[in-house]
DNA sequence: GATGAATGAGGATTCATTCAT
DNA sequence: CATGAATGAATCCTCATTCAT
């Protein structure tokens, strides 16, 4: 009889063994949920225990504080964004407006959309009380992320696709709506009636769009017959 | 009766209160810089006190709990956001391109640059928590905001200036931006080494010429003799 | 009216001022009980604020955890120490014997029998637990009391009063009736039957004969006219 | 039947018991060590399988609780004292000095010296906590203790040998370096820098050298014909 | 028996709030 | 009004004890 089965026996207590492995997940999991939603001196060590189902106790067993605790959430979950956003990093390579769009709409899928992203407005909401973290964060996510972005718009202005004055700044323009649709998405939005939710696909859409019109130098045709852009100089406000 | 005559009426004690108004507004500024920089829980009313120079019983002569001292902080600078927004609304309005320009720009010395910008940063760490704060400021902020700026882009459109597909969403390219840049200034940038800070003026000017050249629907010659923008198509991504 | 009676007018209120200087000594009084009668560990804190009669939170605002406080108690009834047997030091000079007997009741007078010979049974058992305070108490009481013990030894000595051989050790038999003496009443002794309690002056008494008898060299005459001892030679036992 | 017999009658399962058997004991030797280094509240259980090389759960398949073994390694160790005390107390008579020496010497080689002695340490600090464990302790250690050097100094002076006024106390004089030497090398010395260690045979020499003189009614010669002592009167201190 | 993961009562510590001065 | 000493509920964390494996 195959072992699996057997299992299936006496199925209704969980394997302790099992469970150990699976704890520091579990923990994990919850605490970020806590933390983003209610920050870190916010959340109760109890609430997330509860969350994960385990007492108080067990989770101490794992963590050695409610500060550790916090730090290996946003190590693990900072861990699953690099891995994420280096795949994505390998891939497609032209033309650069395509690459631009897979990059954002890559992000997006793999670490916008999940609960990883919850980080990132941990890290906003909490830098000033864990300094050393942010300062983790700006070396292992920000710099990268800015690092690649910033490396897809020289390819584009090297290929002259792209027209940039300021690429460092450019670099924000792209990161910005992203920032903007996670900080959303995990504060106010959840606290906003439906009307006015944000539809991701459709808001990625857009930005992509009115970002991908405002980089572009000149008309051209991607490879799949689509016509894009032509943009023939910088615009320069008037402003006070 | 023009309405800033009615305040005179009663004008004989202001004097006299003005000692006592004045500890409020003092309150309310230390509060505000500690809220944002340490978020509501992580805040102890002591501190406050002490930043505004009283004593800790002093605080709760003004505000009857640390609770209903965040809601003032809130509701204070939420009114001078607005005094600023609506002022910026009645100005200058043609060519569109200028005003989106000169909106942006008035919002950042007008609010994004002051201490009031801290309730944005404010919001978004602690909507959860204050989920009745959180519908106050979306009724009184975030929707008037994206009407100000809907209704420029509208006109852009409404003149065949701009070529917007999805005004809705457009909006949030404005935004998404302005939000950026108060985030950084009070989360990650003072926490940042001096070689990655933000520019607040190269910045804005930088999202100012992307975000105009990705809206605006041709080439034109702004009043001043500048060269502007052409754009021709939509670009739509090859996204998977 | 005397100044002391106005007080009883409306007496029943403590002074908050009077009171505020006065907390810390009386938690340290509260808390010097506890420790010696349960040790460090098993004292708690609750228990030595409402025994000096204020609650909980009270006792952190002298003290800054359970261990300063336990360090504060130290030190202060180290002080007390100090100071008394300093002042014993000081007076009486000759004959020898007569000095040590003097050092000997002075000691337990004004050290022995107070509250601040816990910190002695305090020490015995807590040392390991606090190498560093096991430190200072050596160096701040033990070898000045030893020193202090050994001048007297040795001025006898150097009077022909005293025959010793080994001056060193031989403090201990000075020392050891001591420590015992306070060690059993403040561990033993509450819990043994009446019959069985030490009378502190009689023991002493009894130990200042044998030890005075065991260090003098020869019989000679106090200045009252008291017959004392003559002493020939050393015992040299005959062990296994 | 000797008692001594009796254990053979079932003498059959101590082999497959011995294992079993061993654990106790074990256990009962860290416990003693811990207890004593770190007091009752101060150990963790868990620690004292560690050093017994068990699981903390193993432990209390043994001792239903930390109380329990508390307990159990006072009566484990107390035995040994017992055993080791009478045994001593049936050898030498005479002449009295020197069977107070050799009851002296004895105690430590077989008590002082041994692991056993950290009771006497132990049950100076928890004595209060352990009220009932104290009189057990008084019962069946100090008091058998007081009364056996009280016969010998009784017998002493039955042969003039000794010349004690007060017998009762000066069974002190015997005990209190012994405490003081198991007392130091259980907590202070530890923390002591090696230059005040206490040497115990060279410390033994010297009290029991003082101690025979402070007792001894009159010089004699040893069976070995060193000479020793001769006290003439009671040594009465001018005390205030 | 032995294990060690899990528990939760208990104790240290913090801090919003009160109130006598 | 202003103060800051005092309070105690709330929270983090520990550790004796249990129990499924």
């Amino acid at each position: 009889m195959p072992q699996f089965l057997e299992n299936h026996a006496n199925a209704a207590p969980v394997k302790r063994e099992r469970r150990k492995d699976a704890r520091p997940g579990e923990l994990l999991a919850a605490a970020l949920d806590l933390f983003v939603e209610k920050g870190f001196a916010g959340t109760r060590v109890e609430e997330v225990a509860l969350r994960a189902g385990v007492s108080k106790g067990t989770l101490f067993l794992y963590f050695s504080s409610k500060e550790e605790l916090f730090k290996a959430v946003v190590r693990e979950y900072i861990g699953t964004h690099l891995r994420a956003g280096h795949e994505a990093l390998c891939v497609a390579k032209e033309p650069a407006a395509d690459m631009l769009a897979f990059c954002i709409t890559q992000w997006w899928e793999r670490y916008g959309a999940t609960k990883a992203a919850g980080i990132t407005k941990l890290m906003m909401s909490e830098a000033a009380n864990f300094p050393e973290l942010a300062e983790f964060y700006q070396q292992e996510v920000i710099l990268p992320g800015r690092a690649l972005i910033r490396s897809v718009l020289q390819h584009g202005v090297n290929t002259s696709e792209f027209a940039i004055d300021d690429i460092d700044n450019a670099v924000f323009a792209v990161l910005a709506p992203l920032m903007f649709l996670i900080l959303w998405r995990h504060s106010l939005g959840p606290c906003s009636p439906a009307s006015q939710q944000l539809d991701p696909s459709r808001f990625l859409k857009s930005q992509i769009s009115i970002l991908l019109r405002g980089v572009l130098a000149t008309q051209r045709h991607s490879d799949r017959g689509r016509v894009t852009v032509q943009t023939v100089k910088t615009y320069e406000a008037k402003t006070a």
